[in-house]
DNA sequence: CGAATGTCAGCACTACTGAAATCG
DNA sequence: CCGATTTCAGTATTGCTGACATTC
């Protein structure tokens, strides 16, 4: 469970001024932070941050192949394997053969899957919520809004 | 030398919408891209990230430790070894035992290597300027208000 | 003695590449 | 034969930890 130490990274000395212009540096530091943060909140229970996005993609847009999911979630097929082995093991997720194509695999979010998602989804709000904790609402959103317009189309998740 | 593809990530499916939500993923990808970018700009004139802040921490406080250099740009003291090898080198920095206390070196920073860091801060300046495109001024600033500000403490890079 | 410094070795994680086997 | 799909193996990078010898 996370403590409000979490958010912090202070010690040090101050840092030179030629480097608070840098973009990649300050995006850099605050997304290994909250990438921790929400990184920790997800192993506590067991999960990973694309256990996550993997079971979103299945529960939005129903049953994939590994092609379509990997496309869908930025996740390289390689290492979906992984991942997807992991969630059926704990039955999160079917995988039969496509019978219509037997390359693919048609794999499929089950019950207990759409459980654990609204589970995840739920630490992660409470991650959202204590990260973004000293912004205002509109605030929040133009954040998301600023991001989403730098990242370009990268930033349509 | 970097092309304008270099800002775009599109290939790809819809993204979840429970996925766009979620700050660290959007942190996440937009910090890999800049990441990306910006070292690819330096890696082209064979520098790297950590020399740049390096060369900025030692220029703005004068002559450190490596200790002190290290508390001043969050590199750690076993990453900064391999660092100023390479920089000193490159005759961008000196390295001499301090008289004063034998284990400590005082590194400064050398006429060529504030040539150096001011090509680099150039390069960057460049890369910035790419990537920040879209936003208006007003709105880079307070992205960058934004950002130092839920990064808390974290921010101030 | 305990603590700080610089150095080296190595680990864990992630983004990413390459190649093989199967099938359309 | 070419291309798509899944899988496995492995690389490169980075943030980070531990241990060590030297010195205060």
């Amino acid at each position: 469970m996370p403590t409000d130490d979490d958010l912090r990274f202070d010690d040090g000395e101050a840092t030179p001024q030629r480097l608070r212009g840098q973009l990649s540096r300050l995006l850099g530091l605050t997304a290994a932070q909250t990438h921790r943060v929400a990184g920790d909140a997800l192993g506590a229970v067991g999960a990973h941050k694309d256990h996550f996005i993997s079971l979103a993609a299945l529960d939005e847009f129903g049953p994939l192949s590994q092609a379509k999911l990997s496309s869908h979630t930025r996740i390289y097929t390689s290492d979906l394997v992984a991942v997807l082995a992991r969630l059926e093991q704990d039955g999160y997720v079917s995988r039969a053969p496509d019978p219509a194509d037997k390359r693919r695999n048609v794999v499929t979010i089950t019950d207990r899957g759409r459980t654990r998602l609204t589970e995840l989804d739920g630490i992660l709000a409470v991650v959202n919520e204590r990260i973004l904790a000293p912004l205002e609402q509109a605030e929040r959103a133009q954040l998301f809004d600023l991001l989403r317009r730098i990242g370009g189309s990268a930033a349509r998740a």
